[in-house]
DNA sequence: CGACATAGTCAAGCTACTTGACCATCCCGT
DNA sequence: ACGGGATGGTCAAGTAGCTTGACTATGTCG
């Protein structure tokens, strides 16, 4: 493999993930769905089960404690998410999704799907199997912010 | 395909992105150049052939004029590259590289085939071929910038 | 119970972008 | 030839999303 040739397999990567965040984030959009970045999309996937503290949607998103409570202030002044006190520990609160929360994030898993139906149909169902299955082993635990 | 396996897969392909730019990023950084942010990558990327003016470079990035020149006053500065007169066009200025700019873009080329044969090991050099296919089929002329 | 750790917030600062205004030069129809 | 709109580039100011630093409230452990 030549590095030209992996210059160009970077890039093909690159362009993939930007062009499937941009369209995700129209696919929000579109269901009604408005001032959501996609930064707010992954604390909505941490958020999702049961809730989390800001310290631990900190974590998840790799930014610092302060920069996860001002994306927190944004999206419970939106009415995606609210702050509650943390049951067992009177320091924390947990955010959870509000009911407008749990429909924006099932938005961007439905528009999510539409990509990659869109890749399906140019791949095939057999070859995207394979390109996720290549993905997960190469970096199951990849940084979710980008670094560009 | 499930809407959760879509997420799954996205999941992963952003997270290999982010992986990949933040080890290109490294691996420039060990190779001695400092100062060095990915977007410059990209844009060493448009100024290698033969240089590129700063409105191109901007459309190349997906960024105004005004911030292609920000960056382009950066790495001038840096050294990187320089601003000469356009041959043909009084008004414009032809950025092209130097000598560091372009030692600099091969260093980048080297720690992304570093990355790739990584992969490699875990895929097998075909399951690469496969991948490489996959991606430029899907987002030929994809964002280089990230919107997330 | 006292000392240190941890959860969260407030405040200020930084960086990489944006929008708006402007000048110099090019191109093209009359 | 020339006048007017388009284009290339820069300067200036504003903004969004992060950072670091300082602080309070609560938990944990010897």
């Amino acid at each position: 493999m030549q590095n030209s040739e992996a210059m160009a397999l970077s890039a093909a990567l690159l362009a993939t993930a930007g062009d499937l965040v941009r369209r995700i984030d129209e696919g929000v959009v579109a269901r009604g769905f408005e001032g959501v970045r996609p930064a707010h999309g992954f604390a909505f996937a941490r958020l999702a089960p049961d809730g989390a503290t800001v310290t631990e949607l900190a974590v998840h998103l790799g930014v610092t404690k302060q920069a996860a409570s001002q994306l927190v202030d944004d999206i419970v002044r939106k009415g995606y998410a609210e702050r509650r006190p943390h049951p067992g520990d009177a320091r924390a609160r947990l955010i959870v999704l509000t009911e407008r929360g749990w429909a924006c994030a099932r938005a961007a898993e439905e528009a999510a799907a539409e990509v990659v139906r869109g890749w399906g149909d140019v791949l095939g169902e057999g070859e995207v199997r394979v390109l996720r299955g290549c993905l997960a082993r190469i970096a199951p635990y990849g940084p979710l912010r980008p670094n560009w």
